[in-house]
DNA sequence: CGATTCTGTGTTACCGCTAACAGTCGAGGG
DNA sequence: CCCTCGACTGTTAGCGGTAACACAGAATCG
């Protein structure tokens, strides 16, 4: 293993030199600091994680809280925290918060910050849940929200622009030839689902529609609340072409809804999601979605808060600050143009969910 | 923070013997082990990781390597891990590994071994690849192999004893009052599918049926394959009165395939799974299953690699060890005695999947 | 133009822990 | 009775970094 000594005498400075160089690189000659990064990369030198927090009395473990999302999301956010949080040289602390009651989750965090856990790390849904960020702060414990829609003032966000993928999508939709568009709604607890049902409702003014008319059905971003929602978009005496689902859950369970009714999917109705969790390609069809970088707004969640952990030890107040990572629209088999006969098959039974 | 120094103050020892006492505690007198140890309760002291690593140069970085299993599994998994890598100040790298190819996964392991991995993870799928234990192999890379059925001589293995729980959940079905009970093998690459199937058959024998004439179809560990499997099996010309599926989304599709065909599960047919992973409780009914203690298999599997680690460096050979830990049975709400009438209702269509 | 402030760099002293070695002390052997 | 040996404990010297300070030489200022 190559050392920092090493680099310093390839260099020809000292440790320290290299050290600037690598950590912020204020006070470093522009030429000094190309020889350095030179002797770095032809050593192909990284730096001790453990050396380094040992002796900087850095920031060792963050924590993380999650809470019954689903396990794709679960799983590919661990991977993102943890790819993010080994090239740091920090340990990640997770926890899980099932309750929904505000005195045991105070507890759990509680539990938490004695733990030696310097910084917090709320995915959603906790990302939106007042009691936890209230004990948070109450604690002075620092906290990167993830996906959560009104960030608070002083805090630190990541995100998508929830707003604009719906956008997207539905007009991706309404190219396509659709002009009946049924929605499913997302927890009204979380603001991601506001967000994207006004990006709905703004593509569909842009085409001329009125929002107000179109077919909207309230989810909870769960399987079986998606089951009851689609019943319902189905139900209607005008059945819909197509469905945007807030989530790939409850769009997999229209799809399944709509296979129960005799519908082929995408060859009467078309029914899209959100998230672009591995669910999404393990029903059939596989369904067209949005996709979130979930393990890229892990990543960016750990940097953020390591990046602001480092500058409260140096005293710099934290200031504000959100990252908007890049969606992008993933278009599989679940959707298609409408069917020539604007009028759907008829529906077979009409039991509700 | 309270340093070793501290401890070894308030025990009236120096920093040395604390540190033994900690880690093998050989050449410790009981007195001043004991001594040293409430000195520890008391100060509520625990060894600083980073220290630690770097002083003794130990293992920091052990891998955990892959593919494509369930992501309920998956997170389970990772949540184990995490769990007992902070424990232990090592770092886990993880890294996913699709490819079937074994020139593919030999370059993978290969790029993880230049990596500063000391010791590998393999969950199942992987546990079973031969190409990628033989370049580990090559590259004296330690592995701990989980839920693998043929533990390698010499080799670290966690597991379950597949066939004791498969024989427990046919005997629970037998006991219900099925006499046809169909299964779906899991895949057949894997050994534990082999486990379980011969465990459903040994249960059958014992109730004094014959395990040939059982309905049984192949299935390979996916939602899909569910789906294909269960079709078969209800277009049998007598319909089974229970399923028990090799696993818990094999299971979920078999729900599926019945409810399409009309079935009211459990009142027309009990369908049971294996593995108690998320799925098993977000679909309706909820699906009895065993429960594999997944997050405690991950741990088992860090702790049994990191104890390795450390006995070859010290230089004793390692040995062979394998842990078995104990699965459960979870009754839900998808089994239940079969119909008084033993026919099962009509089946309204016939299609494939 | 001397005093003061920056810049850019090196030196020193640890961070908390453990390997390696160096005692100390009592028991047992010659 | 001296010597060796083993069990137990302490001392020393880092592991690979970084904070804090020191110290040159250049830039700024009254």
């Amino acid at each position: 293993m190559t050392t920092i000594e090493d680099v310093a005498r390839a260099a020809g400075v000292s440790a320290m030199t290299v050290s600037r160089v690598i950590n912020q690189g204020k006070n470093v000659r522009e030429s000094t600091r190309e020889a350095v990064l030179e002797a770095i990369e032809r050593l192909n030198y990284s730096p001790n994680t453990a050396a380094r927090s040992l002796a900087a009395g850095q920031a060792t473990h963050i924590g993380l809280l999650y809470a019954n999302p689903s396990a794709a999301y679960l799983a590919q956010f661990l991977i993102g925290a943890l790819h993010a949080a080994r090239s740091a040289g920090v340990h990640l602390v997770i926890e899980s918060c099932e309750s929904e009651d505000a005195d045991e989750q105070a507890e759990v965090i509680r539990r938490f910050a004695t733990s030696e856990v310097e910084g917090v790390i709320l995915p959603p849904p906790l990302s939106e849940s007042a009691p936890i960020l209230v004990e948070l702060e109450a604690l002075q414990i620092p906290v990167v929200t993830v996906a959560m829609g009104t960030p608070r003032e002083d805090g630190l966000n990541v995100r998508i622009d929830d707003h604009a993928a719906a956008m997207e999508m539905t007009r991706y939709l309404l190219d396509l030839g659709h002009r009946n568009i049924g929605f499913i709604k997302g927890h009204p607890n979380i603001i991601a689902s506001h967000d994207r049902y006004r990006g709905f409702c703004d593509a569909l003014k842009e085409a001329g529609l009125d929002p107000e008319t179109a077919p909207v059905e309230q989810g909870y971003f769960t399987y079986r609340s998606g089951l009851t929602a689609g019943e319902r978009l189905l139900s209607r005496r005008t059945t819909p072409t197509a469905i945007f689902a807030s989530n790939d859950d409850m769009a997999a369970a229209s799809v399944s809804v709509a296979h129960r009714r005799g519908f082929d999917v995408p060859r009467d109705i078309s029914i899209v999601g959100f998230d672009d969790t591995a669910l999404a390609t393990s029903v059939w069809p596989e369904l067209t979605t949005v996709k979130q970088p979930i393990a890229a707004m892990a990543e960016a969640a750990v940097e953020l808060l390591i990046t602001d952990l480092r500058r409260r030890r140096a005293g710099a107040g934290h200031k504000f600050t959100e990252r908007v990572l890049s969606h992008a629209m993933i278009i599989r088999e679940s959707s298609a143009a409408p069917p020539a006969a604007s009028r759907p098959k008829k529906v077979k039974a009409s039991q509700s969910a």
